[in-house]
DNA sequence: TATAAATAGGATAAAATTATCCGAAATAAA
DNA sequence: TTTATTTCGGATAATTTTATCCTATTTATA
């Protein structure tokens, strides 16, 4: 469904989040160990959701990632999944054509386009404020 | 959402099923042209639908591929993209958690749960039948 | 100013997916 | 039985995705 780099880049944002909460910066080390994800990949997803304007860097000593606090209630899932993943998911076709078109569309159109819908209205709708908040709550997880 | 393997395979099953109808066999390169796919990978796909049971293949000449007439409307998108994509996208976790688990949830479980489940009973309700017959009578396409 | 701590970014490498090629095996018809 | 046709299957290649490593740059503090 989503990219590996997607997956990490949601997680690493809930994380950051969490900590922006509380005024901390994290690393891509610490992040990494509490996503349970490859350290140098998963800093090269930081550094494209920064040039996106989704979080934000320090360099230099006692620097890191943050969110700003009062972004986090705005920030949508379906902004980070197009930062990384791009928004095919959102408006591609289903089984590969060029484009998406109402006018010629493929066999599986009218079906595909509910759930993609859904999918996107979900994405849409979902703010890493409750995310965040479901981690610290203890109510969701975000490693086994 | 789906892999390229499973778009040509779910494309291509759809041709097969209309040829089927009127009783003709096709080969990889009349699939390959009419679904705008590359031809050897398209035979490879179509060799694990064949072992899937999904459709048959008649070696020889004269020979090419086939579904059985009766069993076109009984043959669900579902059982093509199992068979290609496995079924992670039935049951896996959507931010890649090692397996989703109520009681382990990841932080977008609840939300994600219901696009997946809208997926797979689409998938699973979608006959061949019907996708075939949208063909046959123009209402959409398997190519630009 | 010097030093230590961080992110940025380029260069590779490994793995997975997508794609191609070719000979073997099977089959119908001449 | 020979030949032409066609799928099967192994080997290989190209591309994309995932992952690693190393150096440069930035910055707070001593
Ligand atoms: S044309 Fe394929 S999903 Fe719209
Ligand atoms: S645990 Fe992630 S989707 Fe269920």
């Amino acid at each position: 469904m989503f990219s590996k780099a997607c997956e990490y880049g949601i997680k690493a944002c809930i994380f950051i989040a969490i900590n922006s909460y509380e005024g901390k910066r994290v690393s891509p080390k610490e992040i990494a160990e509490e996503i349970n994800s490859p350290q140098a990949f998963t800093a090269k997803i930081l550094q494209a959701l920064v040039r996106h304007n989704i979080i934000e860097s320090v360099k230099g000593a006692y620097g890191g990632f943050e969110v700003s606090k009062n972004e986090i209630k705005h920030i949508k899932l379906a902004q980070i999944v197009k930062a990384i993943d791009g928004d095919s998911i959102y408006n591609g076709c289903g089984l590969g054509l060029e484009k998406c078109d109402e006018n010629h569309p493929c066999p599986v159109h009218d079906k595909f386009k509910g759930v993609r819908d859904e999918l996107k209205y979900m994405l849409e709708n979902t703010s890493l404020e409750e995310l965040a908040l479901n981690i610290k709550s203890g109510a969701s997880f975000l490693k086994a």
